[in-house]
DNA sequence: GTCCATGCAAACTGTTTGCACGCGC
DNA sequence: GCGCGTGCAAACAGTTTGCATGGAC
């Protein structure tokens, strides 16, 4: 959303300092990661003024928040072109992935429904492939009954 | 040898009963709703034993928690056939949908990227037909890219 | 009698908010 | 100066847990 600022200071210290965060991170930091890194650079930073700078970044469509299945917000920032991810149960590793066709599916469906989609999550979890590897045989993980 | 599980009582009264609201219901309950349903029924129910008993039946594989995009979780009985989700920003609704050209892709992801998927979510937000329609022209909540 | 499940309340995590101060314009 | 942004701490929502009691076998 480009609305002009009719109002005075947007873009400020600390809004920058988080933003400089996540664009740097090749990981999806959460709110108390990006603390962490921020108050490296920034001794007094808050954690409420690292949340409410999040806030301001989705607003202003530079940063997106993602629930990666952990029960809390991850953060990354706005890509063009739409991508997914994949959640490691074992190591908590993220994997980004592609997958163009989910756009045309998604398309079909809004029209066919009526439906105006503005947001596509695709979500994926399991055991990724360093975890599988590193894993002495285990006959069935498939179905989750049982473990850590 | 014996039948009987090694630990003894498990299908509690309780249990049972969050589990025949979730069945009972159409629409995704969380634990809130789940609970004021169950007091209908059983008035000294309280939230602790909706919590552990919704963690029993995701164990045992008869319910599935899905996060909406609220905040907090859902529940509903598990099925054999997948399914995914849209919900609606502006009413809350969710709307389910199949689309079973998801697991072809997703099975590919797997193999190409050796990950091996358990869980698969495609999480789809906007706007839904009724609230479209019922919309006095709004000026630009439709900003096809990204977002709030 | 043995355990497990329950109820209650307190703890905990992630996130938001009220209020007074403070910095940038 | 003025107003928004900040820091702090307290509030909040959702969920989990410790502990003593209660129920099903």
């Amino acid at each position: 959303m480009s609305t002009k600022p009719s109002h005075h200071q947007r873009l400020t210290h600390q809004r920058r300092l988080v933003l400089e965060i996540i664009e740097n991170s090749q990981e999806h930091p959460d709110a108390e990661a990006i603390l962490l890194q921020a108050r490296a650079r920034d001794a007094r930073i808050s954690l409420a003024t690292v949340y409410r700078a999040l806030a301001f970044l989705k607003e202003a469509g530079l940063v997106q928040e993602h629930s990666l299945g952990q029960g809390h917000g991850h953060f990354e920032v706005a890509q063009s072109t739409p991508h997914y991810h994949f959640t490691c149960k074992q190591c908590a590793r993220v994997i980004e992935f592609s997958a163009p066709e989910v756009i045309d599916i998604v398309r079909g469906l809004g029209e066919e429904r009526g439906l105006q989609v503005t947001d596509v999550h695709l979500l994926l979890s399991g055991i990724c492939d360093r975890c599988r590897s590193s894993q002495p045989a285990l006959p069935h993980l498939a179905d989750g009954s049982s473990h850590p």
